[in-house]
RNA sequence: GGUGCGGUAGUUCAGUUGGUUAGAAUAACGGCCUGUCACGCCGUGGGUCGCGGGUUCGAGUCCCGUCCGCACCGCCA
């Protein structure tokens, strides 16, 4: 037997107990007669003593111990004299009396402690010893908690976990697809799923009425913090309900999950917003609902008093920030050249500064009577000791940028505490977005999501204006997850498909297989999926979804530490039948 | 595709207006120390300043290009 008990769990109650120990060197401490030496594993430290007078050649033999040198220990747990309360076996030591290096360890690039100094990229190409350290166990811990309990509570409602195939089919919407190219069928490729959208479907036609599944995806687009080219999804469908069925199910989910993992208990049901409620409100359509700070619409207000700015702005809006009105000169300029970063791309801000003596001081106050100063402070509910804080222009971009410039000074207000959780639906979504670019209409969500029954009609006169049965779980400004009801009603997907721009052959050709499937009995059905990685991040109270992937992608979605992508040899570019471009 | 920040010892970083031999901490190595737990003390070794080019009497420092990393915009139905 390689060990009796782990390095976590052994206390005063084990006294004088002879146990073995295995782990690995965490760190020694040579005083000359004596040297102590922290062991650790998954579960603990526990510290070993060597004493040269009892037993000089295993003292002699702990002393050369090097970091991560992998031990195994036997002695008796003895109290210790000096007791260590930040340890969790800090009341206790292994009086040693023999020592087996298993391994011995080259010395590691950087420290597994909690906090390493390894860089970023030092930690990805030695993921293995990076993945030793607490913070990052932890996080893989945490995942495998939150993977449990959502398996445990879909099951417990009667879903059923149906894998569903990787190697799938390309389809033209959407996420660039990671192809696969076929050895038997040359010149022709799988592609990875982006989502088992029309699979789950297929298992609603084929009647398993309740389907989940924790399913890897692939999306070939840039990464980001939140965003890697393959991620996981609590992907989830059912049949014979309306949107509130699958809102109220879903908020059971998340409900149970924050309870069992955070200990949180939500009594209250999610506020549910529309689209365009969020949109006027937050300026986004993942509003932070931490905290308040609402956009006002001063548009009206402003306008006609000769400042041009907002005269010719299509939309002017402003937020409110509390207790901010003595900010300086320089921590104003601060947020103007925030908001005129190019990502955000506001031409400037305007300021109302309400101080606490009741005054009113504005950049614009030229134009502006003290009066009228005092209507816009009215507006936007500010009281003295207030700043407000002004966008104008077009009214899609200011909103955006007024949605940033909020999130900015949630920061800087310390509004986005990580241990607390707003959630809220998002509901009414458009059903199609117009791109410039290419002159058409695109689905918001995807093709198969359903319109609203009363816009319906506007289908083919106003497309823009119809809402789709869709909606999006958003917690503390991420999107956690989002899924709509879906067409069951071939004559309504013809219409969608027709709207889109594709003709039939174009449709059956891409969706045949659905459409086809629709022709058998489909029931009327709905579903939604759940960015798991991010869920477990906020859960683990991080934005980076990195570190809660044992293996992540890097930023340009390179695996440093398996260098992948890379290279095939000549020989199975010539099975694959592929040539690549300049290679001989 | 674009913007910003960064790349200096094994590692994390400092490095002034361009100026002598590029520093600190930590890690490593050697020595001392019997209650440490961020042990302490003494000593030693360790550098293609990402790479290429340019300006200059002189470049870690300025300029151009390039590669890599991180964050963001575009993109992500």
């Amino acid at each position: 037997m390689y060990r009796t008990n782990t390095c976590g769990e052994l206390s005063l109650s084990d006294e004088g107990k002879r146990v073995t120990l295995c782990g690995w060197v965490q760190k020694s401490r040579d005083m000359g007669g004596m040297t102590f030496v922290d062991i650790r594993d998954r579960y603990g430290i526990t510290q070993l003593v060597f004493n040269l007078e009892t037993n000089r050649e295993l003292c002699e033999k702990a002393r050369k111990l090097g970091r991560e040198f992998v031990v195994q220990a036997k002695g008796k747990v003895r109290e210790r004299s000096n007791k260590n309360p930040r340890m969790a076996t800090g009341e206790i030591e292994i009086d040693a009396d023999e020592l087996n290096i298993l391994n011995r360890s080259e010395i590691p690039p950087f420290t597994i402690e909690e906090d390493t100094d390894g860089g970023e990229e030092l930690r990805m190409k030695y993921r293995y010893l990076d993945l030793r350290r607490n913070s990052i166990k932890n996080n893989i811990i945490l995942r495998h908690k939150v993977a449990q309990e959502v398996r445990a509570y879909m099951d417990s409602i009667g879903f059923v976990e149906v894998e569903t195939p990787l190697l799938i089919k390309s389809t033209p919407e959407g996420a660039r697809d990671f192809v696969v190219p076929s050895r038997m069928h040359p010149g022709t490729f799988y592609a990875l799923p982006q989502s088992p959208q029309t699979l789950k479907q297929l298992l609603m036609v084929a009647g398993f009425d309740r389907y989940f599944q924790l399913v890897k995806c692939f999306r070939d687009e840039d990464l980001r913090a939140d965003r890697q080219p393959e991620f996981s999804q609590i992907d989830c469908e059912m049949s014979f309900v309306e949107r509130d069925d699958i809102l109220d199910t879903f908020e059971g989910l998340a409900k149970y999950l924050f309870l069992r993992v955070r200990g949180i208990e939500f009594t209250e049901p999610f506020l549910r917003l529309s689209y365009s409620e969020a949109i006027g409100f937050y300026g986004s359509d993942k509003p932070d609902l931490r905290f308040e700070m609402k956009i006002s619409d001063l548009t009206e207000t402003v306008k006609s008093h000769g400042f041009v700015v907002f005269d010719i702005a299509e939309f002017v809006g402003g937020i409110c920030a509390a207790g901010c009105s003595e900010y300086s000169r320089k921590q104003i300029d601060e947020l103007t050249e925030f908001v005129r970063r190019p990502q955000i791309g506001a031409k400037g801000l305007v300021y109302l500064r309400y101080s606490t003596d009741g005054s009113l001081k504005s950049s614009a106050d030229k134009f502006y009577s003290p009066e009228e100063l005092k209507k816009w402070a009215q507006q936007v509910n500010a009281k003295p000791g207030d700043l407000v804080l002004i966008l104008a222009g077009d009214r899609k971009k200011t909103l955006t940028a007024l949605s940033e410039l909020r999130l900015e000074m949630g920061n800087r207000l310390n509004l986005r505490t990580k241990d607390k959780f707003v959630p809220l639906w998002v509901v009414d979504f458009p059903l199609l977005e117009w791109d410039d670019e290419t002159s058409r209409y695109y689905a918001m969500h995807h093709p198969f999501t359903s319109p609203k029954p009363e816009d319906i009609n506007l289908m083919e006169t106003d497309p823009g204006k119809v809402r789709a049965n869709a909606y999006d779980l958003v917690i503390n400004g991420v999107e956690i997850g989002g899924g709509s009801v879906r067409i069951h009603d071939s004559d309504v997907q013809k219409r969608m498909f027709k709207v889109l721009g594709f003709t039939d052959e174009e449709a059956n050709e891409q969706f045949g297989f659905l459409l086809n499937a629709f022709k058998y009995g489909a029931p009327p059905h709905g579903g939604i999926a759940f960015g798991f990685d991010r869920w477990v991040a906020m859960f683990g109270g991080q934005d980076s979804i990195r570190d809660f992937i044992a293996f992540p992608k890097n930023n340009s979605g390179r695996d440093v530490m398996l260098d992948s992508p890379s290279e095939i040899s000549a020989k199975q570019l010539d099975e694959l039948n592929l040539l690549i471009k300049g290679r001989k």
